[in-house]
DNA sequence: CGGCTAGTTGAGACTACTCAACTATCGTGG
DNA sequence: CCACGATAGTTGAGTAGTCTCAACTAGCCG
């Protein structure tokens, strides 16, 4: 295992506005500073935990692109999650004191590791950063509940349109172009967190090309007409007209 | 609104094993009755809170049933879940100050409010306290990885199976039978959930009766066959044999 | 008892899947 | 540096599962 005892400092972290560090006072993120003793890196592939992993700690990921996924005993696979700097993982392992699903890299990552009883402490004595950690889990459960909507009520289409508009929103977010963008993750993978075969992924980027919303290379896809894509996002076939 | 002030007290509530006063201490049981002023009543089809009102308290379920949906611009309308005696309320209200979802009574049921921040108070002062709410939030972020993986990986036969098999185990777990229920919620919330239409959540009963694996008459259902449905659900069509 | 909501069933349409062939890209070793 | 194999992505044809629309039945409430 790749583990790193360089210092990070939150206090001068560049993620501080988009991690856990948001809005806390100078003393707490001095105390955090102290909280997050490691960093660690996973190579393109490798995993951050399995699923069954005992848990620790969180993880707040500083640089790359990871995807997290359960698996049935039957051997189905779902991605549930596509994770990028500033965003927390291993929220699932705290209830069974194991991780719930897997973390896996889909590019060179490094992410901080917060030792969860460490925080747990240290929420205890401010309330702003325990206020934070509910806020963070409570996100979690929003944006689970929005992918819930995606995969319950959407159809292909208008699937793959949410994704790339929360995609390169979060990516514009980082400071990235909110036009362009180079996926980190296959299609099969997309189609495994979207909930369609890896061909009607293909299909679906080829027909938005075809009718000029998007470019698409590969990886490489820019968003030529966004209104067009939100249009999608919110067309009910039920209230068509 | 229906409002009581009648005191209940956790120390002595038949759902203890399940809801929050699970594993606290003594002493910590006596603080949380404190913080638990107030009940409040919904009437079968009423609403606890809808999404956009502003966040206060959790809500533990006392009696009753649940169910809770997000909705779209466009009017389209997802059920994320549906919650029984013991389970928790409201989780989504903490990362914006306001309800994300709605929740809505499928039966008279009463609910008992923990004003949020006098529990993140006692939180920080009963360190037990403090992890057991965030165990229930992980809990919850696990259980909708489980959603994800049926809406996005499973058939509408699988779907069903799974929901039966999910909802009937949680009736046992309070005293109920463990093959027989009483459904609360109609065809189209059960459709909206699994991401299916109401006909076929319809056609899809009829077919497990027809195999013998269940007994159905309305919103009575019997199992008839658990087995069956187990290895419905566990069935995987790339691994067939 | 009548009207209304919930649930069932049928027929046909359509979306997304399966299987398959082909192309592009990337990394590696000769 | 090019050739090769492996992986990733695209596209086509046919199929299966689910949806849509519709008619009908059952149960519930006033």
């Amino acid at each position: 295992m790749d583990l790193h005892r360089i210092k990070v400092a939150c206090s001068s972290c560049n993620l501080r506005e988009l991690c856990i560090p948001m809005g806390l006072a100078p003393e707490e993120l001095e105390q955090l500073d102290n909280l997050i003793a490691t960093r660690r890196r996973v190579r393109r592939g490798g995993t951050l935990f399995s699923a069954g992993d005992p848990f620790t700690a969180l993880y707040a990921v500083r640089s790359g692109f990871f995807k997290t996924s359960v698996t049935t005993a039957d051997g189905r696979d779902q991605v549930t999650g596509f994770q990028m700097a500033g965003e927390i993982l291993g929220l699932d392992g705290i209830v069974q004191d194991k991780h719930a699903c897997s973390a896996i890299a889909l590019e060179d990552a490094e992410v901080c590791v917060l030792p969860f009883d460490k925080l747990e402490q240290l929420s205890r004595a401010f309330s702003t950063l325990q206020h934070h950690v509910h806020r963070i889990m409570s996100r979690e459960i929003v944006r689970d509940q929005g992918v819930m909507l995606l995969l319950g009520s959407m159809r292909a289409e208008e699937r793959l349109a949410a994704f790339l508009l929360n995609l390169v929103q979060r990516l514009h977010a980082r400071g990235f172009s909110k036009s362009e963008m180079v996926l980190r993750m296959t299609r099969e993978e997309i189609g495994s967190y979207l909930g369609m075969k890896l061909e009607t992924v293909s299909r679906t980027f080829s027909r938005f090309q075809d009718e000029g919303i998007i470019e698409v290379k590969q990886r490489y896809v820019r968003i030529l007409d966004p209104a067009a894509l939100e249009a999608i996002v919110n067309h009910n076939p039920a209230h068509d007209d």
